[in-house]
DNA sequence: GACAACATACCGACTAGTCGGTATCGTTCC
DNA sequence: GGAACGATACCGACTAGTCGGTATGTTGTC
């Protein structure tokens, strides 16, 4: 009976509270400026939930950056740009889709893990391994779809596939510093239109060589 | 009398030491997670010095921001890429003097600025500031370069010659991210190729079109 | 002796983390 | 069904230490 259940935040959900407080906090503040006190005040939680469910900060921390890991998975799973059945239209899909997600607060758009890995690679190697994987794993997913691009274009290239899906995270980590210097998300979008002007022209040479695929 | 000066590092040089010691301490362990005590050790001053030069910790920030545009815009200005009469190759010039550099210990080539913008544009807008002054102040150099360039090779495109040198920066930030994330300058270095490549095949289509300049 | 350039001693606020205790659960046996 | 039971979830006061910052003392220089 009581069928009442999930309440606002706290109450049998203490330790997901403390993850959504942590990508919000960490997101705006950073980690080494983010107490405890402030994430269990965010979550409506207690000191001693947030010991009973995380040993230290440090975990929490590792914890957040393994959620976040999940959360954009899904979230980037979810978006429209893989209704293209062409690889390269996909990639190119995906950068107007993260370009169209830079709206609103800076703090709403821009990556847990590139935030907290700068300042903590060189005093914390769990948390940057963390960030590290959080990181990878999400250009392994982009770097399929350019893989599948070079493939389709018979593309014969310097660069690999997995090299410039890591530069692609670099263009949209260094977008977001980019944003927090200026104070604006604009000067973030028109890095992305440069990394998307860039690909287009590694394609296009290719593409007027060789006519129709398959 | 008493000929000696600048000794090791403190005793009349207190202010300049403190400076050099937030450069190397913030770089590698952030602004947060970097103590006062800490910088005085590494300056080799006490406390008193610090309160006697810097009203607060945040002005030392400032400073040291202030400090790194100097410091950064003397490096560059002596770099050997000016030597070249034609533009476009000292842009090509610079990134390259940009990937020659990216050895050592990570914290010995990443940006104080874009380390210390991270976690402080919520919460400290002076800092802030004086980071969003130093890469723009930067980015300006190399925009004067791309503009000439564009100007030389009568280039008429979408995106302007501030633009492209703020992604420019945007890159190098990411790909310092990038750095402390994988633990490594190789994937630093390459996002750099790929921006070298993006720039000259922006200059390339167009320089086939019209012959020579001038 | 006045002033700048430091050093030393110290303060109150805040920090991550601890600990003894309670509230609420699912399970088991009657 | 319900009493008993062990486990998990959670509370909030507490501690030992660190933080940025201050107040005051010392020293060299003009």
């Amino acid at each position: 009976m009581s069928p009442r259940k999930s309440e606002a935040s706290p109450k049998r959900g203490a330790r997901r509270a403390l993850l959504e407080a942590a990508l919000a906090l960490i997101r705006e503040q950073g980690y080494a400026s983010t107490s405890v006190d402030e994430l269990c005040a965010q979550a409506g939680v207690t000191k001693g939930a947030f010991f009973h469910h995380f040993p230290s900060k440090q975990t929490l921390a590792i914890a957040a950056a393994n959620h976040w890991s999940e959360i954009t998975r899904a979230f980037f799973e979810a978006a429209p740009y893989h209704k293209y059945s062409d690889p390269l239209e996909r990639v190119l899909g995906y950068l107007d889709f993260r370009k169209a997600i830079l709206t609103g607060e800076i703090a709403e758009f821009t990556c847990l893990v590139g935030t907290m890995v700068q300042e903590t690679y060189g005093t914390h190697p769990d948390i940057r391994a963390a960030c590290e994987a959080s990181i990878s794993g999400h250009a392994a997913a982009i770097a399929a779809d350019i893989a599948e691009a070079m493939a389709r274009y018979r593309i014969r290239a310097s660069w690999t596939a997995e090299s410039l899906a890591l530069h692609s995270q670099a263009v949209l980590q260094g977008a977001f510093v980019m944003a927090k210097a200026m104070g604006n998300a604009a000067v973030a979008a028109e890095s992305v239109d440069h990394l998307r002007r860039y690909i287009k022209l590694l394609f296009q040479t290719a593409k007027s060589n060789s006519k129709e695929p398959s």
